[in-house]
DNA sequence: CTGTTAGCGCATTCAG
DNA sequence: CTGAATGCGCTAACAG
């Protein structure tokens, strides 16, 4: 059926060594090159990638878990990843994880049986334990224990940028709402950023945590509003929140713009083409997948790394505040 | 370094072929069973994935071939692609191909390498040439010679819904807006099945095609609109589309639901737990996704498929048409 | 039902 | 620089 290094070798006249060597770019003679060269063209031969694996335990492949690929967020962060490991010449596994640790697990036990090289991991549940130390593993946005890599945003900077935005932007009375994970994770420093910005300053706010999973914002915005009516600026842990928030606002009569301004994390976009949905504070997404790569490509490499890499952000204005 | 089945059968007193055995699931003696699986636990021994592929010839991968991921319907089909693969207890490839034949063609190569059982491919570019008919491919919304099988939304159907939908809302001329592709697709069938029901009922419309890639919408858009400034209902060819539509409407002081009504393709979201961003003609992405599965297993094992599936979408209002 | 054995295709010794 | 030989871990065929 299909050709091997034997039916090159023979057909060139020359051992299965030497094919061999030819393919991994070992130093041969000109001569002999050529006699190969023109076999394997003649047999349109392929080596095979699984016994090459096999033999050598190393599948150039990398897995990306995340929650979900259905998602702005991941969804574009995934795109730069694969990019980036393409021209790295490494494949890319997917996995939505969905906050399931079994799943999770299983792609961890894939680099014990040499399927994958290495992981590249957003994950908010409790994966610790399986994460070793000499587990090539990259984590995104969470902190794990001192062993494990991890690359992120500045957080805390965004959420002290935002309301430096919103402050800029005339706004008086400013509010934080965010969700609130028993798996603690950096988004939570947007809001200690913002907090620690208003203080500085001295401005006016408040902030509302509501715990995950949300599955009803009305009630405890309302609740909120109560005490907070006459807020003027809005800081959302994240773009999607952002947009919830303000449906939930139009209800109580509240107009973005007209009687409030927004701004919302992560720079969410429908495509690359296309403008964020709110203002935004923007992850660099791509730099951000392209130090996860760097990262975990190193590690399989056995080379040593820094322990964590924090991407600065930056403010995009969108619609939801003015212009200045 | 790593335990293998020979230490595993060596404990256990029994020979690798029965150890063998067991990890497949054949029937074993429920003795011999006992004994198998303390050694396993005892060595806390993983069977080599890689081994095991290379040996088969199956790699229990997928390879998912899309332009982008970063575009969410890509995204979500590409997230119930993964989910439905993973009950199967296969894995995915992800390729983002943006229309690099190049890459498209690496990925058909890993079919004959072994390290990808089959392709679930959406792709707009001229690979037809790379397409055999033993090649197990599962073509997307595009079709490909008569050995290739497809899975697609009913795009024709949709065309003709969305007249009908925006007939049904009291609209009295309506306008299609699409792109037109060098390489012919499914989606054109979307204004063709527009254009169809128009005619049927004898509906006043026109349709207006752009040549792709589109750069700039705002020109075709205005000397459009110079013939046809009274149209009441929007019919456009993706959602996306539909909001960029909006957006350049809006240059020429026309105002969505106030001045007309409009309807997308696609049921673009931003996550599962949100609404659709445009009243839209939705594509089961769901069930797409798990017919390629279906189909494309069924061709790794080597059974006979149908040629096509065909499945049905329907209408969801979403801010941009009147309720009724 | 089970132990033994023969490769799968390749990278890598080891001699030359 | 090269050819021949060895074995990676596993499955499948074979003989019991």
């Amino acid at each position: 059926m299909s050709v091997t290094m034997k039916d090159v070798a023979a057909l060139a006249g020359v051992g299965v060594g030497t094919v061999s060597r030819m393919i991994n770019g070992v130093a041969v003679k000109d001569v002999t090159r050529r006699k190969v060269e023109a076999a394997i063209k003649a047999l349109d031969y392929e080596p095979d990638a699984a016994a090459r694996a096999f033999k050598t335990n190393h599948s150039q492949t990398i897995a990306l878990i995340l929650p979900t690929i259905w998602h702005p967020f991941f969804s574009e962060f995934a795109y730069h990843v694969e990019e980036s490991l393409s021209e790295h010449g490494y494949k890319l596994y997917l996995c939505n994880a969905d906050g399931d640790p079994e799943k999770e697990h299983d792609y961890i036990q894939m680099v014990k049986q040499s399927k994958v090289d290495g992981i590249i991991g957003i994950t908010y549940s409790d994966i610790d334990k399986f994460i070793s130390s000499n587990l090539p593993f990259v984590s995104i946005d969470r902190h794990f224990s001192e062993e494990v890599s991890y690359v992120t945003a500045d957080n805390f900077g965004g959420g002290e940028l935002a309301a430096e935005e919103l402050q800029k932007r005339g706004c008086k009375k400013l509010i934080y709402i965010g969700g609130i994970n028993p798996y603690p994770n950096e988004t939570t420093l947007r809001g200690d950023g913002f907090e620690a910005y208003c203080r500085a300053k001295g401005i006016d706010f408040d902030i509302l945590r509501i715990p995950e999973p949300i599955s009803d914002l009305t009630t405890p915005i309302a609740d909120f509003l109560t005490k907070n009516a006459d807020f003027d600026g809005v800081f959302c842990v994240n773009d999607a929140m952002g947009m919830d928030v303000m449906t939930v606002f139009k209800k109580f009569g509240k107009e973005v713009l007209r009687d409030y301004q927004l701004i919302g994390f992560d720079g969410t976009r429908i495509d690359s083409s296309r403008n964020y949905l709110v203002s935004t504070i923007v992850q660099p997404k791509k730099e951000m997948a392209e130090a996860a790569v760097a990262l975990i490509l190193k590690k399989v490499a056995g080379i040593e790394t820094e322990k964590r890499v924090i991407l600065p952000v930056f403010f995009e204005s969108a619609g939801t505040t003015k212009d200045m």
